[in-house]
DNA sequence: TGGTCAGTTTGGTCATACCAAACCTGTTGA
DNA sequence: TCAACAGGTTTGGTATGACCAAACTGACCA
């Protein structure tokens, strides 16, 4: 054996005589469909496997060559189910490695937009799009929060206050304090998407956020904000909470929309015709 | 000529004493980089080619076999780059078809969360959480129009509301009507995400919402729901209006939730086929 | 018990090959 | 003159087989 190592050819038998039942080798074969690539017929085969938990959570793919095998088809077509599944986030690649099954969630179902969403930050008409979304939902979210707000999330907003206003002129943990400030809105719905588009807010706008310009005086006008807000909802103002954070928002997107103009090279992205999009 | 026909492995002669350049190309090599997949370098390379300008909008890709010459790599590696590329949607592929370059827009951002937005609501829960953010956007959206709305937007709500009125008792009418009516909602603030989210919300939900119960009797209920909303707006009535929504979105949610538990395989699980449609 | 090292496994990539459908183009028939 | 047709060519979809380097494993040694 060892014949100058090669993929292995062999258990092309059908059936044989049973040996032994291979633990996985379940040999679901999967057919070609005229019109759909093969690759995503088996892609459409394992993601029904991890639906059904057959393969769960965290768990290693069985190797290439194995599932060429279980599913009767060229190791071409379970590479490309492979990254198929990866790009939609259902796996997790790293090259070099088993491919690990994910649950998926609406987390990573945004996370694998930042690619795509990158591209569409290029531009301050895109940025601005996305922003005011966020201002709509965060101005929606402090609305239910002033109606809704129970005494643990009213405590929760306190303590996150609390970290905020002792974080003012640490211009890297006010950051991070006011991002945790304005995630705790999120959670009060309890709908996990909110935490996720969260998230995904702070991780596409973070770039441009980064380059705003920070100080004592900018934190502790934004801090100013936050209490606004907290106060609101202690006091039950929807419409006051909302006003306040608008005014917050809108406020640093002022700050946000310098760093545009002064570096019209923003990446590699500005280029001259490149207006004009969606449609 | 024409022994048996394979793929050409000619025009491998690095420079030969050149006959003539070759239009298009270019011959961008691309060279491995440890770590990273090569189709993803390939991938970024053709990134930036669209970006660029290089390719343009609706153009269609040179072959793979031409890529695979400019780049200097595989086929293989071409091949990954372009199913990375479709996977973000910046490549539109059909099986047979030279895939044509899509400039990305966030319509077509949220229309690649699809694959994986369907094993998201396949039980009860991850339904519900993604119809409870379609309820919360359309609250916030109804008190926009209710502060916002323009004249031209109420002509256009009111118009919406006289065509689902019409097809009151035509159900394949009623449902294009009433989804058509609460899309002007998410048109009126002006940003072109709004109305993406909508049509991945009808995406998304068609497949349980298809399974509701219909008729003219429920037409006509859900369509006072909508003159409700109307009036409300026209009224500049914020809280009306998002309670008459809040109420017909929530009576529409009841309707939905009977579609699980009798049928608890809810969706893909049930039947190999027989879902895809919609447009 | 812990670390080392060779052999094996496995993902990444390439080169070829063949098929079927799409695409082109020159020819034919109205 | 031009539409319909037939033939060859291009091109995407798949399958094989191979080879490499990194990851993994397990026997072996300190």
């Amino acid at each position: 054996m060892l014949a100058k190592q090669s993929d292995d050819p062999a258990t092309s038998a059908p059936a044989a005589s049973a040996d032994e039942d291979p633990p996985v080798g379940r040999r679901v074969l999967v057919e070609p469909v005229p019109g759909i690539r093969l690759g995503d017929t088996v892609a459409d085969a394992l993601g029904r496997m991890i639906e059904t938990g057959e393969l769960v959570h965290g768990e290693r793919l069985p190797s290439e060559r194995d599932l060429m095998r279980q599913f009767g088809v060229s190791r071409v077509a379970v590479r490309e189910a492979i990254a198929a599944l990866a790009s939609r986030g259902i796996l997790l690649t790293r090259p070099g490695h088993r491919p690990i099954v994910q649950k998926p969630d609406f987390g990573v179902a945004l996370g694998t937009l930042g690619g795509l969403v990158r591209h569409l930050v290029a531009d301050e008409a895109g940025v601005w799009n996305l922003f005011e979304t966020r201002i709509f939902l965060e101005a929606a979210l402090v609305r239910h929060a002033a109606v809704h707000a129970r005494p643990a999330n009213i405590a929760e907003l306190e303590r996150g206050l609390a970290a905020n206003r002792e974080a003012i002129g640490d211009s890297p943990r006010f950051y991070a304090t006011d991002v945790a400030f304005h995630g705790i809105l999120y959670r009060i719905p309890g709908n996990p998407i909110y935490p996720a588009v969260h998230r995904a807010y702070v991780d596409w706008l973070s770039e441009h956020w980064a380059r705003m310009p920070r100080g004592t005086l900018i934190d502790r006008m934004n801090y100013k904000s936050h209490e606004g807000i907290f106060e609101a909802i202690v006091r039950r103002d929807a419409d006051a909470g909302e006003r306040v954070l608008r005014t917050h928002l809108l406020t640093a997107w002022e700050f946000v929309r310098t760093t545009f103009g002064s570096d019209p090279a923003g990446g590699l992205l500005a280029e001259p015709e490149n207006v004009t999009d969606h449609g």
